[in-house]
DNA sequence: TATTAAAATACAATCGATTGTATTTTAATA
DNA sequence: TATTAAAATACAATCGATTGTATTTTAATA
C-alpha cells in the first residue's frame, strides 16, 4: 500500500489542470467554472484526497489551535468546560491544548509564554485562586490574540466573559435558606479576588438584606474551599456565640467538607443546620443529605465560551467587541436544605 | 507594534549567514561551527524567535498531533487520564485531540476517520462499551499510524496495551471480602466484550475457587454499569434464594447505584452484605458507608500509555515491538466492606 | 464576423523551515 | 609553499496549499 498522500498537485495532474484551480475548487471559489468544479471534486473524492492543514495554516499563517487554561482538569466542572470546548472547536476545525494551572499563578504564568511560542490562535481562560495581577495576559493582548475568559473571569474592563450570574444565584440559594426558615446564615467564601467568589458573597448578603436579616461579618469564612477547609470553617463557626441555622458555601467541595464534619460532632442536616453548595458536582448527589446546590452546566459554558472566542478569531477588523454572556443557572433543591414535608 | 514574526532569515539577514546554517544551528547541527553556532543563538535569542511549528512540521510531513478517543471525558478515570496524556505529550512537543465515544461504536468510528483525515501522528484509545469489532482500526494499520490502547483495551493479538492488571485487582477485591466473612458473593459485571471485565470476571471466579467457594452463575449480574443498573441488579439479586453477604462490583457507580438501594430496603452495608466497587471514583469516599474500591491511577497509566506510544511513534522503524504495560493497583478498603473492629 | 468585456484558467511567488548537494574556507600534510 | 582532506557554509529544491496577477477562453455586443 502506498503511504505516500494525495494533493493538489496530483488532481492537477490527473485532470490537466493548474493546481490553483484545484486549490479554488476545493475551496468553492466563484472564481472556477461550475463544470470543472464537479469535475475536479469528483475526482478528489475518488482519490480519497484530504487536505493537508499544515501547508494551508501555513500558508494562511494561522494555526487553528486554541489554548485552555483550567485550574484543574478532573473538577467535574472544568472537565464539562472541556468537553463544550473541545466539541464546539473541533467542528470549527480547530484543535484545542488544554492546560492546567493547578490554581497556581507561577504555572499560570509559564503556560500563557508557551501558548504564546505555540502561537495559538486564541485562548480560553479561567484564572486561578491566586491569580491577582494580570500582566501575563498582556503579552497576548500585545499579540493581538484574543482570549476570553470563562467562569473564572477577572475585573479588568474591555474583557469578553462568559460567566453565570453568581450573584443572582448566591441570592436564590441564600433566600431558599431563609424560605427553609434559617434565621442565622452563615457563608463560606472563597479567594476575593476572584469576581466569582465576590459576586456570590454580595447575593448572599443582599438576600439577607432583602429579608431584613442583619449581616455579620464573623459569619464569613474565607479559604481556598478546599474540602478541609470545610472542616476548618465548621469547627471556628461552632465556637461562635450565634445559634447558625443555615449555611450558604460557595463550593460543592467545601460544603462536602462541611457536612461530613458537621455530622460527626452530631448536628442534625437540614434539621439544625440547612446547607447549600454551588456547582452540582456529581459527588453533591451521594452524600448523605444529598446537597442543594447550583446548578452550573460546564458543557454550556465552555460552548459559549468558544463560539464567542471563535468570532473574535474570525472577524479581527472590530477588535474592540468586548462581550458578556451570562448563563443560566438552576438551583436544585435536595434533602441538605428541605425542611417542609 | 510590529505583528510580523521573527524567522530564520530575518537572522540570517542580519548576520549575513545563509538561513540554512540559522536552521541547522538552531537544531544544533555538528555541521555547523560552534563559533557561528554561538553568534546565531544569540540573536536569535536577542530577536525572541520562536520556531515556526507549522513550517517545520510541514516539511518534516509530521503534524505532532495525538489523538484520544475515550468514553466520556466528565469521568473522574478518564479526566485524570487526559491530564496525565496532556501532560506528557505537550511535554515532548505534542498537542492532542480529546475525542469522546459516549459509548457508542458508531461515534467511534466516525472519530477514528476524523482523526485520519487530521494526520495524527498516534493515536490512543479507550474503547467503548459496544466496540465488539475493530475494523475501524484497520485504517490506522493500514495508513501505519502507530495507536495504544489504555485501559478498556482488546483481545487482538499484536497491540500495545497500557492496562492494569484486572484478574489480579479483582482478586484482591474478592479475597477480601471472604477475609471479612463473606461466604455468598454476589458480582455486578460489565460488558464481555470488553477485556477489562472479562478479567474482572475471571478474578472473581478464580477467587472464589482458591477459597473452596462453589462458583454460581446465578450470581453474576452483566449490566452497562450505569448508577441504575446497579438498583436493577440489587432487585433481581434480592429474589434469588440465597442469602448474599458479599457484592463485587465491576465498578464504583453501579456500586453506588447499589448501596443506595439497599439503604432504601433497609439492607445493612456491610453487616449484611459487603461491598467492593472499582476504580475509586470521587464519589466513593463520600457515600456513606463509604466504598472500597480498588485504586487506579487514571493519570500514570495516562502518562505510561503516552509515553509508549511517543515511542512507537519516534522508532517506526521497528513497528512490530507491541508491548503491554501493567500498572499497578491497591485495594482501599474503606467502610462498606470492613467488618472486624 | 470583428470587437470587447467578462469569465475561466494558468503562472508564479509565497508561507517558514528543512535537507541533499555544491562550493568555499580552513587546517593538515607533504 | 603547494596539495589535499576535512570542516564550514551557501545554493537550491522541497513540503502542500494559497493567492495576486497575467493570460486565455468564452460570451455578448456592435
Amino acid at each position: 500500500m502506498d503511504n505516500s498522500e494525495v494533493t493538489i498537485h496530483d488532481i492537477a495532474a490527473i485532470l490537466n489542470i493548474d493546481s490553483s484551480t484545484v486549490s479554488r475548487a476545493l475551496n468553492d471559489s466563484p472564481r472556477v467554472a461550475k463544470k470543472t468544479k464537479a469535475k475536479i471534486l469528483k475526482k478528489a473524492a475518488e482519490l480519497g484526497y484530504q487536505r493537508n492543514h499544515l501547508a494551508s495554516n501555513l500558508r494562511k499563517s494561522k494555526t487553528f489551535t486554541l489554548g485552555v487554561i483550567v485550574p484543574r482538569i478532573s473538577r467535574h466542572f472544568f472537565s464539562s468546560a472541556i468537553a463544550g470546548i473541545e466539541e464546539t472547536a473541533f467542528k470549527a476545525g480547530y484543535t484545542v491544548i488544554i492546560c492546567q494551572s493547578l490554581e497556581s499563578l507561577e504555572r499560570e504564568q509559564s503556560i500563557v509564554k508557551t501558548l504564546l511560542a505555540n502561537r495559538v490562535d486564541g485562548v480560553l481562560i479561567s484564572i486561578s485562586m491566586e491569580t491577582k495581577n494580570y500582566n501575563h495576559l498582556l503579552g497576548l493582548k500585545q499579540r493581538n490574540i484574543p482570549y476570553v475568559f470563562f467562569d473564572r473571569h477577572c475585573n479588568i474592563k474591555e474583557n469578553s466573559n462568559v460567566v453565570i450570574d453568581d450573584f443572582d444565584a448566591a441570592f436564590k440559594a441564600t433566600q431558599h435558606l431563609i424560605d427553609q426558615k434559617s434565621k442565622t446564615i452563615a457563608h463560606f467564601s472563597g479567594p476575593q479576588n476572584l469576581e466569582i467568589y465576590k459576586n456570590r458573597f454580595e447575593g448572599y448578603k443582599n438576600a439577607l438584606k432583602k429579608n431584613n436579616i442583619t449581616f455579620k461579618e464573623e459569619l464569613v469564612f474565607t479559604s481556598s474551599l478546599m474540602e478541609n477547609d470545610g472542616v476548618e470553617n465548621v469547627e471556628k463557626m461552632m465556637n461562635l456565640p450565634y445559634k447558625i441555622d443555615g449555611l450558604f458555601c460557595a463550593n460543592d467541595v467545601v460544603a462536602i467538607g462541611a457536612i461530613k464534619y458537621l455530622k460527626e460532632i452530631n448536628i442534625k442536616i437540614p434539621k439544625d443546620i440547612a446547607i447549600v453548595g454551588f456547582s452540582n458536582e456529581s459527588i453533591s448527589s451521594v452524600i448523605e443529605p444529598a446537597l442543594s446546590t447550583i446548578n452550573q452546566s460546564g458543557f454550556e459554558i465552555g460552548e459559549t465560551a468558544t463560539k464567542l472566542l471563535l468570532d473574535k478569531i474570525e472577524s479581527k477588523k472590530n477588535q474592540q467587541n468586548h462581550k458578556t454572556i451570562i448563563v443560566k443557572t438552576s438551583l436544585i433543591e435536595r434533602k441538605s436544605s428541605l425542611r417542609k414535608a
